[in-house]
DNA sequence: TGTACATCAGTGAACGCGCGTTCACTGATGTAC
DNA sequence: TGTACATCAGTGAACGCGCGTTCACTGATGTAC
């Protein structure tokens, strides 16, 4: 049953979407195919009509994490430069390092998600990785109205304690909490 | 052809050293059964005289990484307060920060190593690594001869930039050194 | 101390299973006339 | 505009493969007498 192109565009990116939240839930090689077309509504067999491989979805996948976190940063990099923009940096940092970013598995950072799977996955991915965050410390160093070492050294603040933050998220609540607060107050201390 | 006590041993701890270094490399589910039991120079149909399952190693290979990181940072700590310490301090952080240390996949630090997979993984490796990030902060902030909080802070700082430095590491070897000389520079600077 | 036997680390074949990928097929869509 | 046919998104069975795990077997080690 032949669909219209635009529907058939459409189950592209679900498939796209559902991937990303599965990959930075369970990491890239604890889904499978079938799973990530179950979880878009489709069955396995349909897709290599979208996707080369596995892998040239894993990075169609790392493009739109960066995409959105791009989107993200770049909204700070977008206000009037000063007081407006400083703030709106001061509430980029506190999200990032909040309670509820760490929870939220499916939907994050994609430096944190796939920081350590990257370097193991194919130059695909890597090439796609490299590109964006190249892209977001433009943008943060754009936010920060600072060079861009600055911007290097904040982003190393904040994936690190982020990272930190989840791996003891279910063992040890409390210094997960803590660790999220002495980042955020030692960054917050000097914007 | 049974072996005695000492050997079996022997070769038992061969192959949670073998494993650590795999799964540095590759990650837990990058390896299999066998190649680690070749790693250790032995065929795969002995692992379980060894180990309970995949699993039970996993968190044993953690223990293990935990274990080195540990006396690392203990060594700097034991040094005598003042000028010596803080110098043994400066000199953690320069060679935790290295080129060298980011081209090392198979020998590093389990925070950077295992970072993203632990919260993927069973509660008995997750639980390893709460004690082992508990106890490496402890031993830094005496090292750092400060508080908790800004050990947690300086922890998020290392990890962050040697984690972003490796995945960048193939694709842009210019922005990989960047990071680390930014976050070198920021927090030798204020040692 | 010497002998007989149970123990068990290591071997390699085999197991079931889920993976990524392929394929013949379906039938609505898009197109050529 | 209507009809005939090629296209192709989606289906579900099937493929080979490598995985974690099990098992019968081997033979040197450790132990009981």
């Amino acid at each position: 049953m032949r669909l219209s192109k635009e529907k058939a565009a459409e189950n592209r990116a679900k498939v796209i979407d559902a991937a990303l939240g599965l990959f930075q839930r369970r990491g890239f090689s604890g889904v499978g195919v079938a799973e990530l077309m179950g979880a878009a509504g489709l069955t396995h067999g349909g897709f290599y009509n979208h996707f080369e491989s596995k892998a040239a979805l894993e990075a169609e996948a790392c493009g739109l994490a960066f995409e959105r976190a791009l989107a993200a940063i770049g909204k700070v990099a977008a206000k009037p430069a000063g007081a407006q923009r400083r703030e709106a940096m001061r509430l980029y940092v506190e999200r990032y390092l909040s309670a509820r970013a760490r929870d939220a598995a499916g939907a994050s950072c994609p430096m944190v998600s796939f920081g350590t799977d990257v370097s193991r996955e194919s130059r695909e991915v890597q090439a796609k990785y490299a590109e964006g965050l190249r892209g977001y410390l433009d943008l943060m160093a754009q936010g920060l109205e600072s060079d861009s070492a600055a911007a290097r050294a904040l982003m190393a603040e904040l994936v690190g304690a982020l990272s930190l933050a989840r791996s003891v998220a279910r063992e040890d609540r409390a210094l997960s909490d803590g660790i999220l607060e002495s980042a955020k107050a030692r960054i917050l201390a000097r914007l």
